[in-house]
DNA sequence: GAATAAAACGGACCACAGTCCGGTTAATGT
DNA sequence: ACATTAACCGGACTGTGGTCCGTTTTATTC
């Protein structure tokens, strides 16, 4: 039988069958507990002990399932993130497909930067420390979809890595180290994604 | 917690004035002690107990006087780019003065680069969980940098956001995937650094 | 439905970052 | 030289991320 619901959890795009029951209904249990404690608490207060116990297992299988704290955080975000990715991919235009590439772009970014106004606490959590983690499913997804929309807009040179540059700018660390420390409006960063799109796409 | 005077010392360019003899001896044990270790077992076998050992005081000393890991981290790696620092500042064209703005641009993204791949793995671990620490000053005298040249090359627009996207594309977490993870040479990040600065300043 | 293998569970255990406070040392004034 | 004071020192202590391994649960096979 096919179970939606075990597709929720994990992965953009991925449903991972083949998990045993218990695995299943623990992963649930889990993420439940740990946006409840993030919801209640702040990001900051959520240890892996707290977890845990909130969602009544033992330690180790908080690990097991998400590997470490990031990766914890990582499954929140990309839970939180799925409709974003779902949006930008086949919805409506002009974050989807349909508009100009170049104007998808800054859909993107001004899309972006408003999740990060919503959870982009938790984004940021789910990096390494050393910045977020690029070899990250989520991080390759974006990029491919940067790549794609860099391509179809005739960039000609390296669009791998302008999508780099471009997925840098919307960094959750940076994008709240300028919203709050630095008390720069949203409109204003949405001006500058602009420019580096056009930048980069000529 | 942690005491941002105390921070003063690392500041690129000044020496630390009204610092009891003890204290200054044991900053110096400390961070002779730090680089045999980062230099003899690598950045992540470095623990603060470890080297506080191996300078001869006690750990309370260590956090006394960088705060944390990652300060301590900080001021290793500013004791390395010291001479960065007053290569781009004051040394000789193209990175120091004396160059069009954007030739020096260029210098120093690609000195930067050449940089990083020597103590790349000192200044990411110098970064605060979730990213490099945006608001040291060390950061900030980068991006003052990078507007001077940015307006000197006659951008109009938000050249502290430009600054903040160049700063972006050099960070040490992100250079290090692309080079050690993702095998690329240095070469084609010079490349598109280059593209960058060119979309840029028009 | 029982045997078996594989996978998941749990919580004791470890290492390390960061804190705290009583004792000590260096600078200053007399 | 001595007293005073402020800063520094050290190492015991705590909280949390992460590991390990004996035990329990699930799925499969006969």
């Amino acid at each position: 039988m096919f179970d939606m619901e075990r597709m929720e959890w994990s992965l953009p795009l991925s449903g991972n069958d083949g998990e045993r029951r218990d695995a299943s209904r623990n992963r649930r249990l889990l993420l439940h507990a740990a946006s409840t404690i993030v919801a209640c608490s702040g990001v900051d207060s959520l240890t892996m002990d707290g977890v845990a116990r909130e969602a009544g297992v033992g330690k180790g299988t908080v690990f097991r399932r998400f590997g470490s704290r990031a990766g914890l955080m990582q499954a929140l975000a990309d839970q939180t993130g799925r409709t974003f990715q779902e949006a930008f991919m086949f919805g409506p235009p002009p974050l989807g497909p349909g508009a100009p590439a170049r104007e998808r772009l800054r859909a993107f970014g001004a899309a972006s930067i408003d999740r990060l106004e919503v959870d982009g606490r938790v984004v940021r959590a789910a990096g390494s420390p050393g910045g977020p983690d690029l070899a990250h499913p989520t991080q390759r997804l974006v990029r491919l979809h940067l790549i794609m929309l860099l391509r179809e807009a005739g960039v000609q040179g390296d669009s791998e890595l302008a999508a780099y540059q471009l997925a840098a700018f919307l960094d959750a660390g940076l994008l709240l180290h300028l919203s709050d420390d630095r008390g720069m409006p949203r409109a204003r960063l949405v001006r500058a994604w602009n420019v580096l799109v056009d930048g980069l796409t000529d």
